[in-house]
DNA sequence: ATAATTATTTAACAATATCTTAACTTTATG
DNA sequence: CATAAAGTTAAGATATTGTTAAATAATTAT
């Protein structure tokens, strides 16, 4: 397999050294950068598989740099992974929602981080699913054209909005949404309503799902997700 | 299985690269054409399974090159997916008229690009079924040459359209249609009718199936789907 | 062609399932 | 231990579907 190309993007050098040192001895082949501008030169000229992004960078931030490719069709399947520092929930929710792909807070393991770009650059070689394969995850076996669910070969009656909540966080499992993209990804991208409305709906769900219902996480400050690990 | 060929039209030698690299990928064989002409040419030499056109080309341009392709009777069953800019919406609507089967706006992503491919080779290859045959489910009968219905041998008086909505719906039990869908499948793809015309159907029709009437379910907020277990 | 018949669609309202809010409780975190 | 976030509950708001009847369209008979 050819070693996978990953940008680190981080003005702390000693922070960059250890990111670049742990991936490369990982047999990633790893660029850095100092700056988002220079970052984005780098994107534009030579093709990468994965960008480690510190949010908090001078001139260009990690939020713009986020936006800028997420908004360019050539750029936009790169996953992006952003480093945050603790506290900085806001901007987590934000990336996030601009189509970050995961996120780790600072200080953070090397283990961690290896386990996050690992997760990354799977999920990124998974064949794009089409909206009615049936997704099969944990025992659960969810069907998007009958719109069913069964736990260990037992149905599990849903409504529409539950369905459409575990399909939507059971096709990317480990992945983190906040809650308003919960929202627009169920009602449409202006559709009014608090945010708690999720949380009820991940009640309901998790009390229908019984014993299976841990696996739907919460990730506190940010959203909730679907366990990948059993 | 034998790799699909994919002609891919685009004046464009960025997003033609794009478009060519992902679905190389995927492992099809993909072949590059700049403009209508040329595409035409080689689609007349060597047989596709797909085209991928961008609607704007200089010269010849994607509509006039779709009407040719559609009006050939050799090339007609080859599926053409638009790549068209936002605000276009005037072309998609002429294109999907003249037979183009997909449509992607700019600026997309890989994965969506190459879902809409699979999709439309997987439409491609679906066998016909067998439109005569006669479906027999639950103690019910429905013959669609002889546009009869018996229930535990007795018959059952159908309109046209309840007949059809019973035969749609008890050919795929377990799948659960939405009310356009069903729509388009009895009255054509762009019949204007309100969806609650597909409820008063289904009232008529349960109402005449009597006791079966109870196989044909409500999906809420989805729409309605024939029982498959007893 | 026109009228009569039949089928289909719309519109209105009733019935019901679902969703959201808001208030309160519990849990996690600095 | 204080605070913010998430869990929980139930009442009220909203949406969806069932049902009926009248309007419209299509078909058939005259």
């Amino acid at each position: 397999m050819a070693k996978e190309k990953i940008l680190v993007v981080d003005d702390e050098e000693d922070i960059l050294e250890l990111v670049r040192y742990n991936l490369s001895r990982e047999g990633y082949q790893v660029t850095g950068s100092l700056t988002g501008e220079d970052a984005l030169r780098k994107i534009r000229s030579d093709t990468f598989d994965l960008i480690v992004l510190d949010l908090m960078l001078p001139g260009m931030d990690g939020l713009a740099f986020t936006k800028t490719v997420k908004n360019d069709s050539r750029l936009c399947s790169t996953p992006i992974i952003m480093l945050t520092a603790k506290g900085e929930e806001a901007d987590i929710v934000t990336g996030l929602e601009l189509g970050a792909d995961d996120y780790i807070t600072k200080p953070f393991s090397p283990r961690v981080m290896i386990a996050r770009v690992r997760a990354a650059l799977r999920r990124q070689k998974e064949t794009p699913e089409d909206e009615m394969a049936i997704v099969k995850i944990h025992e659960l076996e969810i069907n998007p054209g009958r719109r069913t669910v069964l736990a260990k070969g037992n149905p599990i009656d849903l409504t529409y909005t539950e369905f459409q909540l575990l399909l939507l966080l059971a096709r990317r499992p480990g992945w983190v949404f906040t809650r308003s993209q919960i929202v627009d990804l169920i009602r449409g991208s202006d559709y009014p309503v608090t945010d708690r409305s999720v949380d009820v709906q991940i009640v309901g769900l998790r009390k229908k799902l019984g014993s299976y219902g841990k696996y739907i996480e919460t990730v506190r400050s940010v959203g909730y997700r679907f366990r990948e690990a059993p």
